[in-house]
DNA sequence: AGCTATTGATAAAA
DNA sequence: TTTTTATCAATAGCT
């Protein structure tokens, strides 16, 4: 149908291909509406130009879901039901898994114990016995942990104050003072720095234990 | 294109629709053919006949989950994406529970708690005690209920020695009788019958107990 | 299912 | 791209 007759094999002319696309997809889509429309018939038709570029027609009141869900009963073969599948696995799985943990901790908290024969209820007390040992050495770390950080605490205030009174005479003897005066007050000052064993320790040395109290 | 000009609206005579339907049918399918030839073009087209009877046409060496897939890419429509949507949340939402539960069972365990703060140590250390409470009240109650258990089976045997007994003694009397000594064994009998509490009992009260232990 | 007169589609050119 | 137009292809109505 044309000024002459064409081979069907790849138009090798990139541009009378081109434009030979354009032709015939105009002419499939009007085909395609026309037998939905003659004939009752449900159409979906998509083609992909080697551009990249995309055409589609799906027969009116439908939707091409519909119709992809129609394909696969009718046909038999599967689109997306095997990656549905594969999910649907997976919940099964995870909710199984889900469902033996939750019954596992109300046994631990001591629900749903009735039916339990008494083998597992000897486990489930060595389990909680195990847990509450290691809960409460736990427990006994941060407390031990908290009493010397006390008196870390107490040692660095009674030395602050110890400073405190020091520099309190260093600025008495200052005042009003004679040179005998001023010389012992100084050198009593030198005698207690050479003693401080560090740094002043105002940070407390655990510094995060109060966040676990 | 025929011996004469239709309109395009719906075939009402039956069998003419039906013999338009294949003609056309076929000739749309060889239209797509052409195409994906002629201008290297990817086609997917699916038709169903009112009657059901479904046609596909896919360009070779193509499958249609992948023109398929390519439309939701292109276009943005979403086809099955949508239903894995919510599976995958699903899959997302129960992964995070799982986890939750997974940590708890853990701490419950004595594992991992070294980074908890006090206050869910003592958490931990009152559902522990709780739940072993539990566990060891249920214990007893089994251990009470084996220990009954026991009670009705000795006290059973006993009843069934003793009725062993008197039988026995019954069928000696029998065997070597005088009219005296038969009637002093049958009375001795009934007197013992009389005295049965009920019916034998040589089932034991707690049928299941075994199982339990 | 074939046949064929007629309409419809389109190749080449503009 | 779209239009034009000469030609070929599809098909409506019959058998």
């Amino acid at each position: 149908m044309g000024r002459g007759k064409i081979e069907i094999k790849r138009i090798e002319n990139s541009s009378n291909r081109q434009v030979t696309y354009s032709k015939r997809r105009n002419g499939i889509m009007k085909k395609a509406k026309e037998i939905t429309v003659l004939c009752d018939a449900k159409v979906s038709l998509i083609i992909f130009a080697s551009s990249g570029k995309m055409h589609e027609y799906c027969s009116p009141s439908t939707k091409l879901i519909d119709i992809l869900d129609q394909y696969q009963k009718t046909s038999g073969k599967k689109l997306w039901d095997a990656k549905h599948e594969n999910l649907s696995n997976e919940i099964d799985r995870i909710k199984k898994e889900n469902d033996s943990m939750q019954i596992e901790l109300r046994h631990l908290k001591g629900e749903d114990i009735t039916s339990l024969p008494y083998k597992e209820l000897m486990a489930l007390e060595d389990a909680l016995e195990t847990g509450l040992a290691c809960v409460r050495a736990k427990q006994m770390d941060v407390l031990d942990m908290a009493r010397k950080n006390t008196k870390f605490l107490e040692d660095d205030n009674k030395q602050l104050n110890f400073i405190m009174n020091q520099q309190q005479m260093s600025y008495d003897a200052r005042e009003s003072m004679d040179h005998h005066g001023y010389q012992r007050a100084a050198r009593a000052a030198a005698d207690y720095n050479s003693q401080m064993p560090f740094a002043f320790r105002v940070q407390p040395m655990q510094p995060n234990l109060q966040e676990r109290m």
